[in-house]
DNA sequence: CCCGAGGCTGGAAGCGCTTCCAGTACCTAC
DNA sequence: GTAGGTACTGGAAGCGCTTCCAGCCTCGGG
């Protein structure tokens, strides 16, 4: 490689015998244990600012058996699910957190095959000391692999099927339920659902939620329109409403994207939001504000909920058991409903 | 912490041991290295599966002086920074490369001071074997620490002063001026530019591609109205530009967010665009479409820029002297101009 | 004046893997 | 029958750090 200093990296040997003391003292004073004299650590201090001395991090995790990495996989059958912003705010919670615990974020889109395997290698060779997991599709491989895996595991959402030990979820049926409540307290008396994928957990949720505010208020729940999470697959999911159900005056999307797409299409139809159709989304991320009308949505916090994870992350690593967590939704409401 | 299985992971020695060679060629065959008789080769294959052999990250990085992991920083004063879409999309790009390497990505939000703290003790602890660098701004102490890290290190954009030994950027100036080239070319004779942060290279260098394409034209450049990438900036320059100078016809923002918000703030004012006012915004990313009208826009290949970084830097992992490079970009034409 | 209790200290044994090197065994060519 | 390969093999020395532990010194109390 085209370096130029070929300066080596200095030693703990060397800053001890700079120091005048034997390693295992300057081990000591440099993680400030115990059981070393204040001239000596002073000597080691000294020595450590002469050297420029930065202690390897590789060796030091050989030695502590701890790596100082928590993982984030985001899973999923194509890595553009990774291109949702609720990712990305995911990630600001769960790296401040994991800052204070002096953890790095090792970041696995476990998208392609070779992904998977990544990561399955990853949960079976110590590389990390814990796993956060996102996104996990109906009879995900990955689940089967953290049940074995070396270290602890989070879930972020939980899958479906049983629930995992631990996890931080956010209420989605609560927030769809309140949602479709307030769509249903304007009068509204068609309200459909254009959900999200129904083979993960929340997709499920959130239909169940507006199903049950809609039977709730003793209305005709509609079939479920499914998109997939992103903007043009809900105005596809609208569009399909819209032909198979034109008297339609209510719509949740579950969540702000396909709001949005859901919005385009009406605004194509010629309907008007919210006069003709009303439209409550979910997330209240950037595009629910930018949106024409300015998307209501189900606010959910998803910096929190990278924090939570985070720091049940750094619980388990430290030997704690802490308890599942499920995080509450608000409903924020703008002119789209 | 509360795990059940108390099972040991398994050494090398013990397949060693249980294949009836010793600890070397154990080694060999499992990182398929010449020297390996085909009988002990498959010995060693039979002992690993039967003992659920994974080999420990940890102690082969310290073997080897290789970590296996890059890290993507991403500066700037404040975490949410990254909330920009623009990041999953390097991060996607970037991900793909490195997973054809075998890389893990660690990823740093050094935004606040802790986190840019850790960012230089990772650059001078061997911590990965790699860095990519993002989002700098003027006088980031990032730029020192890098010139002193223990690694490769690749800009993904150019920092302002002068330009590092490696880099992928995006051609700024030339997209810029393409764009106010057609609103140039579309009939507008007063065309101001909504710029992005000017203490970013990509600040100013759309600034100075929106001011080369006016003068070009014969017209009056309009001094910068600033904001900060965000849609909400975008929509407060677009009210100082509007009370400044009602006459304006035409604004290039600097990116889709900021072009958003000046969209809203045109709407909010009763101004058509493309009627009144013509916008066009940079990146390409979803809010572009999403915008009303759709925005016509610059579109920088955000995922090739992480792609290439990825492998510009695995190249000098490889020993290899990449040469730095320049991304081209493409107008889009939507209806917003 | 002696003894035990602390407080420090440094030698040495790892952590689990790679890799150099000195062999050993077995052939082929002379 | 011997020299000179070729093809493996495994012992041993690290990689740079933490940590156990036996030993030393010092000091106060009896």
């Amino acid at each position: 490689m085209a370096e130029d200093a070929p300066r080596r990296r200095s030693t703990l040997d060397e800053v001890a015998e700079l120091a005048g003391v034997s390693r295992s003292v300057a081990s000591r004073a440099l993680n400030n244990a115990p059981h070393v004299s204040r001239a000596k650590r002073e000597a080691v201090e000294r020595a450590v600012r002469r050297l420029g001395y930065v202690p390897d991090t590789t060796a030091r995790a050989l030695a502590t058996r701890q790596t100082g990495v928590a993982a984030l996989v985001v899973s999923g059958e194509d890595p553009s699910i990774f291109a949702d912003p609720f990712f990305a705010q995911v990630i600001v919670g769960a790296s401040g957190a994991l800052e204070e615990a002096d953890l790095h974020l090792m970041l696995c889109l476990a998208a392609s095959d070779r992904g998977r395997k990544r990561v399955e290698e990853l949960l079976r060779s110590k590389g990390a000391d814990g796993v956060m997991l996102m996104a996990l599709r109906e009879d995900d491989p990955l689940i089967r692999t953290a049940e074995e895996a070396a270290m602890p595991v989070v879930f972020g959402g939980r899958p479906i099927g049983p629930a995992p030990r631990w996890y931080v979820d956010v209420d989605n049926v609560g927030g769809a339920r309140e949602a479709t409540e307030y769509l249903v307290s304007r009068g509204r008396t068609r309200v459909a659902a254009i959900c999200g994928r129904l083979d993960t957990e929340a997709g499920r949720a959130r239909y169940r939620g507006y199903r049950d505010a809609v039977l709730a208020a003793g209305l005709d729940p509609f079939p479920p329109y499914e998109g997939d999470f992103t903007e043009p697959s809900g105005a596809a999911a609208m569009a399909s409403l819209l032909a198979d159900r034109p008297e339609v005056d209510g719509v949740f999307a579950a969540n702000d994207n396909m709001g949005a797409g859901a919005l385009r299409t009406l605004r194509e139809a010629g309907r008007a939001v919210p006069g003709d159709v009303a439209v409550v989304g979910f997330d209240d991320l950037t595009v629910a504000r930018i949106a024409d009308p300015p998307l209501t949505t189900v606010r959910q916090p998803i910096q929190a909920l990278g924090r939570e994870m985070a720091r049940m992350l750094i619980a388990l690593v430290n030997g704690q058991d802490p308890t599942p967590l499920l995080l509450p939704t608000r409903l924020v409401v703008r002119a789209s409903a």
